[in-house]
DNA sequence: GATTTTCCCATGCTAACCCATGAATTCCCA
DNA sequence: TGGGAATTCATGGGTTAGCATGGGAAAATC
């Protein structure tokens, strides 16, 4: 299972094209192996940053939303904001993808973009504030000690 | 289960490659044996030095955050922490691998490096740095009366 | 018909792959 | 038991293929 790893720098060319990592592409090709790369970009709603979700990790995510009653208010609020401004991408041969330009300035994106990846999906920056990011997560992490649920202390 | 045991130099060449010690390659050989990517590296939170970490224990220790709501603050914070600064690496058919520069000048290494093992894990630090971490530990170990979790009565 | 979008080809560069060498160790057999 | 041969290791370097990126032609949209 080949999860997506690191941080990578690439370039936003003029028609907002970026090179997908190579990596990344890779551990995309061993989730989706049928077609080409499929993702789902979505803005994220913690940060400042494009959500990239592998399409079948982004189904997986929305299968609970289908054990809603499909006329409730939280079924409706979720799928809204599950949705509403999710855009399905697909790399061309070169392994590139067209960011949309809503995702774009919503990122607050320039030339060179960041991707950073966090095990089961990745996110798109812009540097600086990846690199604020980083710092901020290690920081957290660091306060609670790394412990994760089930690891016992330390 | 064969462990990474002892200390051992080698030299890092102008490609930023390094052999990983033969012992190591053997303990590594046995664990993964279908090889794919076999080793995880990371900088260490702890000390300035890179921590590399066979791809299967790599997992195990990412595991529970599969169990975190993926859209919490928690998984957010872990998983940008463990995953954004790390690298998956790969031997070549020499049993060599290629430290990525962030790692290197995080570790501070210069030509010589020395591969200390840890019985699960390795690290790969500078010559003198590891020089004095092991005499800190020595020192830390032999106050505290080498005391295990689960050993008994000291 | 004009503008945008998608597809395809071209290019420089870097990193992965492959082969070579020397030293040190192990193995084997006299 | 000692000496020679054969492995195993660590290391160096050359060549190639993959990657990131740019730009232009076909297709689609308005």
């Amino acid at each position: 299972m080949a999860n997506f790893l690191g941080t990578h720098q690439n370039r936003l060319d003029a028609k907002g094209r970026v090179s997908v990592p190579a990596p990344f592409r890779n551990a995309l090709r061993s989730k989706d192996e049928a077609n080409g790369t499929q993702l789902v970009l979505r803005p994220s709603h913690q940060h400042r940053c494009i959500e990239a979700w592998p399409s079948a990790e982004f189904e997986a995510l929305s299968e609970p939303l289908n054990r809603l009653d499909l006329f409730s208010q939280a079924h409706d609020d979720l799928a809204a904001s599950l949705y509403s401004d999710a855009f399905a991408v697909e790399a061309d041969k070169e392994g590139r993808i067209v960011l949309p330009d809503s995702l774009i300035s919503f990122a607050g994106l320039n030339e060179t973009v960041v991707f950073m990846g966090l095990g089961r999906i990745f996110q798109i920056w812009e540097p600086a504030a990846a690199e604020q990011r980083r710092s901020e997560a290690r920081e957290r992490a660091r306060v609670h000690g790394f412990t994760l649920p089930g690891s016992g202390p330390k």
